[in-house]
RNA sequence: GUCCCCAUCGUCUAGAGGCCUAGGACACCGCCCUUUCACGGCGGUGACAGGGGUUCGAAUCCCCUUGGGGACGCCA
């Protein structure tokens, strides 16, 4: 037996719990069985995937202890969990998809797709798009090719209603319909492929048996399926394990909670504890029992004892946990030296000293000046506010611009947030140091500390907007109505 | 709108027709320990979404309703 997780980083590179989550079923059951673990990186939307980025996710799952096996190198330049570069393989297979009639060039435009999209949900029907609706006649093909008008590889699916079973090991079969399924697209106009295409060749070509994955992936099972039939291929078998979700019951993400594994690690968990945790959502230990390793959860694993239900990623019962396993699992020598390697490591103070050092007059201002560096939440107080030159409704409006311009960021580097930041401040015709001044409060706790900005990136996103979020909600918050208006002007 | 998945305390869960007067854990409350706080110990509040079946018997099986979530992208 063979399972796999795969991993789409996010553009800031920082690796999401719930791929942790995922990744830790997939390994308690390949383990069980006595079988292989294997990542696979998701780098087909370049816009996401950077070097960098992969070897964030990486080293996060190494922390949390979660390691992978090396599979069988599929060809890619990168070694077994790689698929950078390999455009060429899922075009030969999306080539062969076509040459066989199981797929077809498709020159139509978004506008044409927004049209025949409208018309399909006018008739009250799914939005679903089928060959039917999509295949040009063939001189208008002609006449599109020959203009060298970009085009995708989509599937051919059936055109009429009918049952498709989808076996899964938790839920039984379940019955979806192939009305509702699209003739999605393999390859886009980049001629890289989408992860539907990429899945199951790479799926294929490691040997993969099961795929243990989220079930927001349950209604595009029959395309994976049909994939499968159209090229011989056995498919694997399937398991849809319930989303992680937020406090208000949906899908876990980083607008409503901080979603990164590195997150975590600066606020100081510990990675058992972590894991531990991430091992009681949706899953039990036969005797119940709350504290247990990945050791224990490999010897005790069975996929049967995962509820369906979505559980609610309560911080409550993690922080509660991480104490069991500081106090009962470290003693005070290794305590200190843990604590040393989390805050005062060599690579961490490089990091601070630079923005402190001619601040310093004293050795002990140290510790008072970059406190906020590693504290979790901060002991603000409106009043501190008061003190701003900008007014109350002003400082909320910033507070919120920033926090919505922090969560779109494409890269967490001083520069990148530097420059929204200004953007922000001069689209507001507020001036850069007014603008910053609530920032500097609520990202450090003080209006005297080194530039917001470095403060930031040192910080990490997910840090950041937490704080960004505190300061909002301290300041009496912004309700739905003004965060409409608000939203309209943070358009503008 | 179309389709799919799910449904036990506020939260994480145990529960495979009688062992359920529904068990445990977090959170909350009270008491004890203690120079404070925390830890620890003891106790308490608190749930089978609703309605129909099936059965001698339903939290458990079936159906309907309701509620929640997900999918419907040249994202994954």
């Amino acid at each position: 037996m063979t399972v796999r997780t795969r991993i789409a980083p996010s553009p800031t590179g920082d690796p999401h719990v719930g791929t942790a989550y995922i990744a830790l079923f997939n390994l308690c059951f390949a383990r069980q069985h006595g079988g292989q673990f294997l990542l696979r990186i998701e780098d087909t939307d370049q816009q996401r995937s950077t070097p960098e980025s992969e070897a964030a996710i990486l080293a996060s799952l190494r922390w949390l202890g979660l390691d992978w096996d090396e599979g069988p190198d599929v060809g890619g330049p990168h070694g077994p969990y790689r698929q950078s570069e390999r455009a060429g393989i899922y075009a030969g297979y999306a080539e062969q998809l076509l040459v066989q009639g199981h797929a077809f060039k498709c020159y139509r435009t978004a506008d044409e797709l927004d049209v025949i999209r409208a018309a399909r949900k006018e008739a009250g029907i799914s939005t679903a798009l089928k060959p039917s609706d999509l295949i040009l006649p063939a001189d208008e093909i002609a006449q599109r090719e020959a203009a060298g008008a970009p085009f995708v590889v989509r599937m051919m699916v059936p055109e009429q209603a009918g049952p498709c079973p989808v076996p899964d090991m938790l839920r039984g079969t379940i019955e979806l319909d192939w009305s509702q399924v699209d003739a999605q697209i393999l390859l886009k106009s980049d001629g890289l492929p989408t992860y539907h295409l990429a899945n199951v060749v790479d799926d294929h070509l490691m040997q993969i048996s099961h795929v243990i994955r989220g079930e927001e992936w349950i209604n595009s099972a029959p395309k994976h399926i049909l994939l499968y039939q159209y090229f011989g291929w056995q498919a694997p078998v399937f398991c849809h394990l319930p989303l992680l979700r937020n406090p208000d019951k949906s899908k876990l993400s980083k607008r409503k909670n901080p979603t990164s594994i590195l997150y975590y690690q600066r606020m100081g968990y510990l990675p058992e504890a972590l894991l531990n945790y991430l091992g009681r959502m949706g899953w039990s230990m036969p005797d119940e029992r709350e504290k247990f390793t990945l050791v224990d959860m490999q010897a005790n694993f069975a996929i049967e004892r995962v509820s369906l239900g979505g559980p609610i990623f309560d911080i409550d019962k993690l922080n509660w946990l991480n104490g069991m396993w500081i106090r009962e699992d470290n003693s005070t020598e290794q305590l200190a030296a843990r604590l040393v390697d989390w805050a005062l490591n060599q690579q961490n103070l490089l990091a601070v000293i630079p923005h402190v050092h001619k601040r310093l007059n004293t050795l002990s201002d140290f510790m008072p000046m970059v406190g906020f560096l590693l504290a979790g939440r901060l002991p603000l107080t409106a009043s501190v506010f008061d003190e701003l030159k900008l007014d109350a409704e002003t400082r909320l409006k910033v507070l919120q611009f920033a926090s919505w311009r922090m969560e779109s960021l494409q890269a967490w580097d001083k520069d990148s947030i530097f420059a929204a930041l200004k953007q922000l401040a001069d689209g507001l015709g507020i001036k850069m140091k007014d603008f910053v001044a609530p920032l500097f409060i609520a990202i450090s706790g003080s209006a005297t500390s080194f530039s917001v900005v470095d403060a930031m990136a040192l910080l990490g996103p997910d840090m950041s907007r937490v704080r960004l979020r505190e300061a909002i909600e301290l300041l009496g918050g912004v309700s739905k109505k003004a965060a409409k208006q608000l939203e309209k002007d943070y358009a503008a």
